[in-house]
DNA sequence: GTCTATATTGTGATAGAC
DNA sequence: GTCTATCACAATATAGAC
């Protein structure tokens, strides 16, 4: 869809998420916004009564839309290693297409806890039976003893990380090379899962 | 050396580094970090002439501090597992004392990118010898086969992102047990070595 | 060097015509 | 629904007394 075909809440929308996740909430001018959209100030006004409702609503949109999907997968009924694969190389896939997502969503979140912790509770994020799963594998000696809380953190850390990191490793690892940098994030789908499954196997 | 102790422009950094990491350059308020530092908004601009020019100060003496000293670790002539040890455990300690610094570093990074790699060619990072130790390692079949760029984020990756992502973990996986957390993050210095390690190691 | 008072500019928000 | 014009206030910055 072209974006002259939108109407203009999503023009709004679409220009207020480009500058929200670009500048922060604090960052961001209204006029900017109302300027991406090809509006004025006014109109943002009378589609979202405020500047905090409009971010909340680009925030939630931004959020909300990604995350469940992914993370139900934590939740189902697959081996470990299979599940580990899926979930790191899927998860990554969805921030190189969205890769401003990690770094808006981890600001705010710092910026103001509360709100996005509130926002999370009704997403609804329950890595408990991951984390059961691991424990009984643990258990029966079929992989190398792991706190499951540092093994799901480990695998968000190496997911996310790079995009946050971006701008830094490209500069001090890759020397400016942005292609090798989008190169290097593709072989991760395949390097992050191997590297933990590498850690968790056991020496036979 | 007491609060009290301080001339006015080490209180100035003090209150700004304190405030700045807290809401960040747009979120931070001039009135606030006078109210902080016991003064009053004009002596302010009196020592710098602008809130930016505070900014650059604080930001420079909060990033510069501490990365240099750990980073020569990496061009040392220690073994790689011990050295992989020393980096990752001195890491985290560093950052759970100065749990702010990842998530401002961060921010800011995003926000305005040439400022901070600017900064960054000062300081002057190199991994290239720890690279090359890696890739030693590999060729003589001594660790697993691995990208040690891959190796090097994956670190990073494992030391810093449970600061950014703090209050969500917390949340999700702590359930809100700040104490719980401070334990987890201890522990880390040891188990993300064993867990970098352990993916290293070649099975015998 | 430190203060109070004030200037100046920004910006979110609203009123009201069309 | 969309615009122009304007308000109200907040925040950076400066002037000038002490």
């Amino acid at each position: 869809m072209a974006k002259e075909d939108l109407n203009t809440e999503q023009k709004i929308l679409l220009a207020a998420k480009k500058i929200f996740v670009e500048k922060g909430l604090e960052g961001a001018r209204m006029q900017e916004i109302a300027d991406e959209a090809g509006i004025n100030k006014a109109l943002l006004h009378y589609y979202f009564r405020s500047k905090d409702k409009l971010f909340d609503g680009v925030f939630k949109e931004a959020f909300a839309s990604l995350l469940p999907s992914i993370l139900s997968l934590l939740k189902q009924d697959i081996p470990l290693f299979e599940k580990i694969r899926l979930f790191t190389s899927q998860y990554i896939e969805i921030f190189k297409e969205n890769h401003y997502i990690p770094g808006f969503v981890l600001h705010e979140l710092n910026r103001n806890p509360k709100r996005i912790i509130d926002l999370i509770s009704t997403v609804g994020i329950k890595p408990e039976i991951f984390m059961k799963q691991v424990e009984e594998e643990v258990e029966k000696g079929t992989i190398q003893p792991i706190d499951p809380r540092d093994l799901i953190v480990n695998m968000l850390a190496m997911c996310i990380f790079p995009f946050v990191a971006a701008p830094i490793l490209k500069n001090i690892i890759f020397n400016k090379d942005e292609e090798a940098f989008a190169l290097f994030i593709d072989e991760r789908k395949k390097t992050v899962p191997q590297f933990i499954i590498n850690s968790l196997k056991k020496n036979v």
